[in-house]
DNA sequence: CCCTGATTCGC
DNA sequence: GCGAATCAGG
């Protein structure tokens, strides 16, 4: 197998989406796990979380070969490095959790236990909560708990795509010029669609075109249905 | 052992 | 440029 245009874009897509060389490999077909790691190096679209890569200042692997016929296992990793203070500049921390109204000050007075439960919960009542926005508990009319907080709010970071859907057509690729047939169920995480280019005028491609539109033929000659997107068995 | 990515180096 | 072999951490 060769490197072509489509297989490198594949490649670059799957990797910065997150897939693990494995997968991307495996999706790709024919090639191995190394080619797309190298070939991802090669690309220069390097750099993501390695699990080998944890210690920092590799020091330069020392470039065995050549001069040392040394069978195996060069690994003189001696070169000890006393002194290496590096600051760590340490990212600016995002701190805004105190920047909203927090009704009720868990933290309290440093005497008192914080909120004491109330003494005899009433385990056999069923009490009846619901979840307001912001996931707050509402209190019910006899309730006389204090409201419980609501947690903290996260910080909210862009969701990359899964790792499986990655390199596929998603539902934000969808326009009038590709195949909206839909590949496997909603909901599962691989998820897409078929993406092929469209039969014009049609929102399918050719081939799914001939899944959806059908003859009509005379009553009584009716053959099964075929089966309906989102609907039916798995469609492949 | 399995997995992962990184790197090297003969081709 | 390619990728198997190898390394190394989880």
């Amino acid at each position: 197998m060769s490197w072509t245009d489509e297989r490198i874009e594949k490649l670059t897509k799957m990797w910065e989406g997150g897939a693990t060389a494995s997968q991307i490999a495996d999706e790709l077909g024919g090639v191995s796990r190394n080619a797309v790691i190298g070939k991802a190096h090669r690309l220069g679209l390097k750099a993501r979380p390695s699990p080998v890569k944890a210690n920092e200042k590799p020091a330069v692997r020392p470039a065995a070969a050549a001069a040392a016929p040394t069978p195996k296992k060069p690994k003189p990793v001696v070169e000890a490095r006393p002194a290496a203070p590096d600051p760590e500049p340490e990212e600016p921390r995002i701190e805004e959790e105190e920047s909203f109204d927090d009704p009720t000050p868990v933290r309290a007075a440093p005497s008192a236990e914080p909120v004491p439960p109330p003494a005899a919960p009433p385990v056999d009542q069923p009490r009846i909560v619901s979840v307001g926005p912001g996931g707050f508990l509402r209190q019910g009319p006899g309730d006389q708990q204090q409201p419980i907080p609501p947690a903290p709010p996260r910080r909210l970071v862009p969701a990359k795509p899964s790792p499986e859907v990655a390199g596929k057509t998603s539902l934000l690729d969808l326009n009038d010029r590709i195949c909206r047939w839909p590949m496997g169920h909603p909901g599962e995480p691989d998820f897409h669609f078929c993406g092929e280019k469209v039969n014009p005028g049609f929102p399918y491609c050719v081939e799914h075109c001939g899944r959806a539109y059908q003859a009509q033929l005379p009553r009584g000659a009716r053959r099964p249905p075929p089966p309906l997107p989102f609907g039916g068995p798995r469609v492949r």
